[in-house]
DNA sequence: CAGATGACCGCAG
DNA sequence: TCTGCGGCCATCT
């Protein structure tokens, strides 16, 4: 059980984001991962929140796929809603609800 | 320094 | 399948 907390320190934070963006990078084209599995990735499970907010911040940089990320249900990310038209444009199938279909596109980065 | 926030997660009901 | 709720933890107010 436990008792306490591990809290980032600044340098860690920084190998944190950088992990993030390293994984994002590898998401192959027409696949998807979501936040959480992207911080077990990281070695920090139970930060999906910070991958969000990493994601979020992060420089719009052309070679990085961050529309590749949803959450664990296959929802986009709120108010861009043209991430489902560059996923849509990648053969990436969507559900009657809106969501990604999961169970064809999820990526379990395999190696 | 205490409370609110969020590109989240998982479990009920 | 969808909604609500508690848990989560770095940041923001």
């Amino acid at each position: 059980m436990k008792d306490y907390i591990d809290r980032m320190t600044e340098n860690q934070a920084r190998q944190f984001r950088a992990a993030v963006l390293n994984i994002v990078s590898q998401i192959p084209r027409g696949q998807v991962t979501t936040y959480g599995h992207i911080a077990t990735l990281a070695e920090w499970p139970s930060h999906s929140r910070m991958v969000g907010r990493t994601l979020r911040y992060a420089p719009e940089a052309p070679d990085l796929p961050c529309h590749r990320v949803v959450n664990a249900v296959g929802r986009t990310a709120p108010g861009w809603s043209r991430q489902r038209t560059l996923l849509e444009a990648e053969g990436v199938r969507f559900k009657p609800n809106g969501h990604v279909d999961m169970s064809r596109h999820l990526w379990e980065h395999f190696d």
